[in-house]
RNA sequence: CGGGAUGUAGCUCAGCCCGGUUAGAGCGCUUGCCUUGGGCGCAAGAGGCCGGAGGUUCGAAUCCUCUCAUCCCGACCA
């Protein structure tokens, strides 16, 4: 393609509304522009881009058995009724004139599609997939294309007889998924992560290590233990039994707040002190209890709570139900579900609010003196803690998410009645699972991975051309002719090739945009390599240059190309 | 949904507190000349309902009210 003819639209000034550096680079170097929030148009170097990331999957999908599909985006909501899910808070975004929904994943229609036309456990299994557009109803998008309204994403899904099937098809995906990112130069790792209200027995997610990414991962060092912070756990002990020294009894501790001050004004470590919240569980007012100063996770309340809506409860409502203010509240005596996190099972000797303002209790035993209690794990891991498998210290890195693959087991069957018979004539529900990834994540955490101050460092795989072709001067004839008889030599030879054949734009303005664009190798075509018979050829990741002669351009670029 | 910020030329911004000629700069764009190995130089131009609506005032980019949009932090994120 030449660039004299092209719609590249790039930019010297980085744009005001970009903070993190692929969604600046996506827009300096031409790649995108925002029509509105968390909406963008892809121009013509992100669409290649794009369709590259597109043909490793599909190839990886089709490996594995997948059947590509392209199912409507618009749906009917009576659809999204049936399955409970039309009314998740910022999920789905809807059309106003019909009683249609935007498609945000497509688990309906594919179950739409199977109660129809599965029948028999001969038409058994299935892996079904689709690239396509979805839509989301983000109330805070951002970070460019990580957090959009609407993005492209490769969804696929199995059906399958028994949970065995399930697991081979899921595995299959694993595979594929390690395969296709591999594939796409990106460094990434798989975690544990949280099927939430999906259901079903597990889920993985794919992860690629960024700070600017939004969720959060505990990561081993030293084995391959990893697992999203909504369901990690560490090797940290339970506080355990202390001696005991008989009933609860009150100690003042006035304007004591934080756990931290209560610890420095009696004198006790941090674990012997059990930290209270409030949550409204369905306007429920629930005690969680934790050690010290450790975190609750809300996903893993969430899971501990059992469903339901729940918040956190506001100073109005601490006082309502507990009659203390923040920093004094406790359990003993508190009326409603307690919770205690798993590092308090069976401890004594703890020290808690009394339920009344500058008041503690201390020698509270939860095996003595709060009748049922329930445990579970509700804490969030922390940097530094052990590892679970092997006591290293943990490492607690943000990270984005690049592919999630699910267990969905028969939810998705049930509410929409996909079932088939077995060999014995009997009906049977089917089992699902489901796997996504997100296309312009792919792109942005590439990107994210391989930039410098100077632009894009594209790996090969995903590179919108193999080869940018830099003719420094238009105005020399010379120069010209060897661009172009270079330009067709590198095509001929079966590479992508972007020509800067612009006439009037200084050669440091080329170079700089060369730069931007990313291309992994450059070829320059000037007079200072001409005069000697030679162009030079650079190496867009570590600028590394070489002189090939004219006639060994080719040879050496696919040379570059193939140590890259 | 809570907190914060910003909307002035295609882009990045100044001007706004403290109201008052014809609203500015750099970059980009057009034309001509010049230059050709790291966003080159000179000159002449085009380009704005100062996000929108109401109000205060003799007079509003500037003050007030409302509204819309965008970004950031948090909440949320099947």
């Amino acid at each position: 393609m030449r660039i004299s003819r092209s719609f590249i639209p790039t930019l010297k000034e980085i744009p005001a509304d970009a903070t993190i550096p692929s969604h600046r680079l996506m827009l300096r170097a031409g790649l995108m522009r925002q029509l509105t929030g968390g909406v963008y148009a892809y121009l013509p170097m992100m669409v290649r881009a794009l369709h590259k990331a597109e043909r490793i999957i599909r190839e990886e999908m089709n490996a594995i058995g997948g059947q590509e599909f392209l199912l409507p985006a618009l749906n009917p909501e009576s659809l999204w009724v049936q399955t409970g899910r039309r009314n998740i808070p910022n999920f789905i975004l809807s059309v106003k004139e019909r009683d249609l929904v935007l498609a945000p994943t497509h688990e309906e229609v594919i179950g739409w599609l199977g109660a129809m036309h599965i029948q028999s456990y001969k038409d058994l299994p299935q892996i079904w997939y689709q690239i396509q557009t979805k839509f989301r109803n983000e109330p805070r998008p951002r970070s460019g294309v990580l957090r959009g309204r609407q993005f492209t994403m490769k969804d696929s899904y199995t059906l399958d007889r028994t949970w065995e099937d399930l697991d081979t098809g899921y595995d299959l995906h694993a595979e594929a998924y390690r395969k296709i990112f591999s594939r796409c130069g990106l460094k990434f790792f798989v975690v544990g992560a949280s099927s939430g209200a999906m259901g079903g027995t597990g889920s993985q997610e794919f992860m690629v290590e960024s700070e600017h990414g939004e969720d959060t991962v505990a990561k081993c060092p030293a084995c391959d233990y990893a697992a999203n912070l909504e369901i990690a756990t560490s090797g940290l002990s339970a506080v355990g039994r202390a001696t005991d020294h008989g009933a609860p009894e009150k100690i003042d501790t006035p304007n004591v707040k934080t756990i931290d001050e209560l610890a420095a004004f009696l004198n006790v470590p941090h674990e012997r002190l059990a930290k209270s919240r409030i949550y409204l569980h369905d306007s429920k007012p629930v005690l969680i209890l934790t050690v010290g100063n450790d975190q609750v996770n809300e996903t893993k309340l969430g899971a501990a709570l059992g469903g339901g809506e729940y918040r956190a409860a506001s100073p109005e409502d601490l006082r309502a139900t507990t009659g203390a203010d923040a920093g004094s509240i406790g359990p003993i005596g508190f009326k409603g579900r307690i919770i205690a996190d798993l590092r308090l099972k069976n401890a004594n000797g703890l020290i808690s609010g009394a339920n009344v303002n500058d008041l503690h209790l201390r020698n509270i035993d939860l095996t003595r003196d709060v009748p049922k209690l329930e445990y579970a794990d509700v804490r969030s891991v922390e940097n530094g803690e052990p590892c679970p498998s092997c006591g290293q210290a943990l490492r607690v890195t943000n990270a984005i998410e690049l592919g999630h693959i699910f267990k969905l087991g028969t939810k998705y069957s049930e509410a929409l009645n996909i079932r088939y018979l077995d060999e014995s004539g009997q009906s049977q529900l089917v089992i699902m699972g489901s796997y996504g990834i997100g296309l312009e994540r792919i792109l942005a955490c590439a990107i994210e991975q391989g930039h410098d101050e100077n632009g894009i460092v594209w790996p090969a795989a995903l590179a919108p051309f193999d080869v940018h072709v830099v003719a420094v001067n238009m105005n020399n004839s010379d120069i010209v002719l060897h661009a172009h008889q270079t330009y067709r030599q590198l095509q001929q030879a079966g590479l992508t090739v972007l020509l800067d054949d612009r006439s009037s734009v200084s050669p440091g303005f080329k170079f700089k945009d060369a730069d931007l664009l990313g291309m992994p190798v450059q070829v320059i075509v000037g007079e200072k390599g001409l005069k000697n018979g030679q162009l030079e050829l650079k190496v867009r990741k570590r600028g590394e240059r070489s002189m090939v002669p004219v006639d060994g351009v080719v040879a050496g670029v696919q040379d570059l190309l193939k140590s890259l």
